[in-house]
DNA sequence: ACCACCATGTAACAGGTTACATGATTAA
DNA sequence: TTAATCATGTAACCTGTTACATGGTGGT
């Protein structure tokens, strides 16, 4: 059994969504675009590739199902080690914030092209982020289970809360970079 | 010359900052932590391995620069074909967002483990946001330069917005998951 | 006739990280 | 004497991506 060198966050995923019942790879797929697709979407070789992985480590087991009309399906099924390999995910401190932010390097170097360039990069963005809000509404309307402690919905107000302050500083970048060409400095 | 296939972010970085005048791979670790630093981070191994890759690009030249009482170093220069290279980078969409937030995956998956664990884990992030803010203000104070298109100063304002956004979600998240163990679904 | 869905995987590559290796000078 | 700063790099590894490869079934 392998004591224990932690999860990476997409066997994290795959783990955790193997929690809530087995499934195969294809399956997860879905599950995966359909849930935490908006903050973490693996590729479909990435999935196939992580659970044989798990099965390897321990953390669920594999059973062939025989169909008839379509192809065979692999189905994994989480292991109590498995479980047990979540959790003490869980409680590993997550290190700090993903950095990483490509458009804003594009924005911090963007004396070195003309204003309109960055502009449509930002704009592009907000349209991504109006898109964001659209999907979550789309997203709460499917969910809406619960009453106690709906973690699901956390991660929904907060990809909203994203999408809001991405908006509003579209916009502020907007205000900056077009009609007021003039010398000033409105730091807010 | 390489014909362009486009430059990686870190590329760009590296680029972009040796634009402002040449520099070493040492100088040029402490300019991205001052400048690009809290969102794009690469490790100093990444700079040094950059480096001579934009040389054989054709997008830096590199000098040996002597020194008495301290190490030799090696001074890189942007050339023209560097400088066409970020235009051409500046001008090309960046993909969607950068997904990937690892944190929301544990908080989504928080019902696996106790309350308390995600709670920590949020805290720390909102701390960390807090930090953010404050260094964010340092630098501030740090530029001070600007009249016309300060953009650097545009990433600020983006920081200082995503902060802010976290603050206000951690917040939230901490209202759903502490005292109200009530059944209750208050979508804002 | 053609396309979408079901279903699984491999190979090549990219982009990054940590840890290791070295060594002089200067300030506390 | 101990530690930080200056200075550069390599090697091993991890995580992820895209593109390729295959093939039956069911709807339009």
């Amino acid at each position: 059994m392998g004591p224990g060198r932690q999860l990476a966050p997409t066997e994290a995923a795959v783990l955790g969504l193997l929690a809530y019942g087995e499934s195969s790879g294809y399956d997860l797929k879905r599950a995966v675009d359909r849930s935490v697709g908006y903050f973490w979407g693996p590729a479909k070789s990435r999935i196939y590739t992580v659970l044989p992985r798990l099965v390897e480590l321990g953390y669920a087991t594999r059973r062939d199902v025989v169909q008839r009309n379509r192809p065979n399906k692999q189905v994994y099924r989480i292991t109590r080690a498995g479980r047990a390999a979540i959790r003490e995910w869980l409680s590993e401190p997550s290190g700090p914030t993903p950095d990483r932010n490509p458009l804003l390097l594009k924005v911090f170097f963007g004396d070195q092209a003309d204003p309109e360039t960055v502009l449509e990069h930002v704009r592009a963005r907000r349209a991504q982020a109006e898109q964001l809000k659209r999907e979550l509404d789309e997203l709460d309307r499917a969910a809406c289970e619960g009453d106690d402690a709906d973690y699901p919905a956390l991660t929904r107000v907060y990809g909203r809360e994203w999408a809001e302050a991405m908006i509003r500083w579209a916009n502020h970048v907007e205000r900056e970079l077009t009609h007021s060409r003039t010398p000033k400095s409105s730091r807010k």
